[in-house]
DNA sequence: ACCATTCGCTGATGTTAGTCAGAGGATCCA
DNA sequence: TGGATCCTCTGACTAACATCAGCGAATGGT
């Protein structure tokens, strides 16, 4: 899946290697030590991930990634501990649902005391300063690495992932531009189907948080449905979905791309800026379309070495 | 061995518990994925730790931290696989060398490679900006991490390591003053024995990095061979060295400090004063002595909050 | 009413990781 | 020279972490 990009050496591969190793030994070991209570590690994670509400066994096979006979012992093992208990679901009697008896929430709560020493066992010995650094540090590490692991795949417009993608940008759209949006005004992204265009979304652990679609005309195409979720801005996902499209419409042998946008879509105004479009006169009548813009496709150049063209 | 402070809350515990979450899973399925080659992990470790140079088992062991009887089946496998070859050592016939075949060199520039690309992978999907924040902030993580996995502990003047600390000291002293020191010029701590004194090393994975010694004399006690290794630098030992020291005065009613240094050890000095030594007239005459400082202890006040006093 | 599918569970089986006791040879020290 | 110690290996064992095939009950679509 993920390509690394071949010729052009990244800067900083040995520091992050150095980073890796240092930080699996340390946090790795201690996280055993801290967690497993007589339990394998396993069955605490799971114990956790059932947390307080429960949570059906479905829900938990995908989470933790497991194979669902391994997931069912594991299961087990927690209930003859009684920590859980696990009954059939009242919606559809095949699924059932995983919740914590008295005795596992208390044990969960001890989990979540020791997930605390553990962070503290690692400021400890620092200084009020240093743990301040650290504490940054590791929340931009922590940033980068989310903007890192952000997937971008091509979809075809009838996945449901694309429905969803939609319906929150025109969501927010409405609210920004404080013009109520239905049900029946969200379009479809049909018109960016396979020959003639292309819909990509970018996906976080398996969620879809951001998109962007690409529209072949005569002599241009067009960037559409540019959106980013809430909860994943200043990742600079935008300006890679940006940058892949572009990627995508150069493969093509597009030379001109455009856009238009609405005023209230203020940050991604300034994107367009930055990332080299000049505001062009209307040339389309998109209900909430107040800008427009347009970028000539020159050779790659400086700033597009990353994700590597048409790749992934 | 860990004691975390239990009662006033550190701040930043819930970021550091994020960060180890997301590190973990994505470092650790991350390095799964690139370095297993078909072959256990712990295989692969060990293909790496033997070396282009080759390592004796005994080494091994201990730096791997693996059970005698497990390492000799690794090898074996290894050894199976044609990558390794494990001969007797010319020295002592006990001990065996393990050393690389041509065949496992060249797996070891595959696994060079594969973590290199693992690293790569980290990175390439970022931007050049975000690349070197990310690199910035996990050296400073990796640095901070570092400074808190170092360990104090007293240790017998008749310790090897004391002596190992003793004699880097004054071999930096001596280069410092540009005043040769010979074996016989270096002391031993005997004067920091027990009930007088007390004599802490500091320890990074077992070697010993850094020490300082206290020695108590009538109204006051005297801080005394304060050293940190020239790789451990700007961790911020001295200071935590110095502030264990100081909580082991109090915890014994020693109202005052003082300590001699070189003015050749012009980091150190500023470290006296920014922890509130002051200056004050020649109390002794010991050899290398061009400055002298006091504290006097109060009780514990800002700054005091870590490593619990005479804990640890 | 039927069929394909979904969901969870069980049993069989395998690999990785690790521990423990002790054998056997080599070395060190008195 | 004789014990104590060191180093490595072997065999026996265990726990953790899976994978796979298939069963039986429930469900949804036609």
């Amino acid at each position: 899946m993920v390509t690394p990009t071949s010729h052009p050496p990244i800067e900083g591969v040995p520091q992050v290697r150095s980073f890796n190793r240092l930080v699996t030994e340390r946090i790795g070991a201690l996280s055993d030590e801290y967690l497993a209570r007589g339990r394998p590690l396993g069955a605490s994670r799971l114990l956790w991930e059932v947390g307080v509400a429960g949570a059906d066994v479905r829900d938990l096979r995908v989470r933790l990634g497991l194979d669902s006979g391994y997931l069912s012992r594991l299961l087990r093992n927690l209930e003859a501990e009684g920590l859980i208990e696990v009954v059939v679901s009242p919606e559809d009697r095949r699924v059932r649902l995983a919740r914590l008896t008295s005795k596992g929430r208390m044990e969960r709560v001890v989990l979540d005391r020791r997930s605390d020493e553990l962070a503290e066992s690692l400021l400890a010995p620092l200084s009020e300063g240093q743990r301040g650094r650290l504490v940054a540090a590791m929340a931009e590490v922590e940033r980068l690495l989310t903007a890192s692991a952000a997937e971008l795949r091509e979809v075809d417009p009838a996945d449901p992932d694309v429905a969803h993608c939609l319906h929150e940008f025109f969501g927010e759209l409405g609210r920004r531009a404080a013009r109520p949006v239905t049900e029946e005004d969200v379009p479809t992204a049909e018109d960016m189907r396979a020959p003639h265009g292309v819909f990509v979304v970018a996906y976080l652990k398996g969620a879809p948080i951001g998109c962007a679609g690409l529209k072949q005309h005569d002599g241009f195409a067009e960037v559409k449905r540019m959106w980013v979720d809430a909860g994943a801005r200043g990742l600079g996902l935008g300006r890679r979905l940006l940058d892949h499209v572009e990627g995508l419409a150069r493969a093509r042998g597009i030379e001109v791309l455009r856009l238009d946008t609405n005023e209230h879509l203020t940050e991604a105004i300034g994107m367009y800026r930055s990332a080299g479009y000049e505001q062009i006169p209307p040339y389309s009548d998109e209900p909430f379309a107040t800008h427009w813009f347009e970028k000539r496709l020159g050779e790659r150049g400086a700033g597009d070495d990353r994700e590597g063209g048409a790749a992934n």
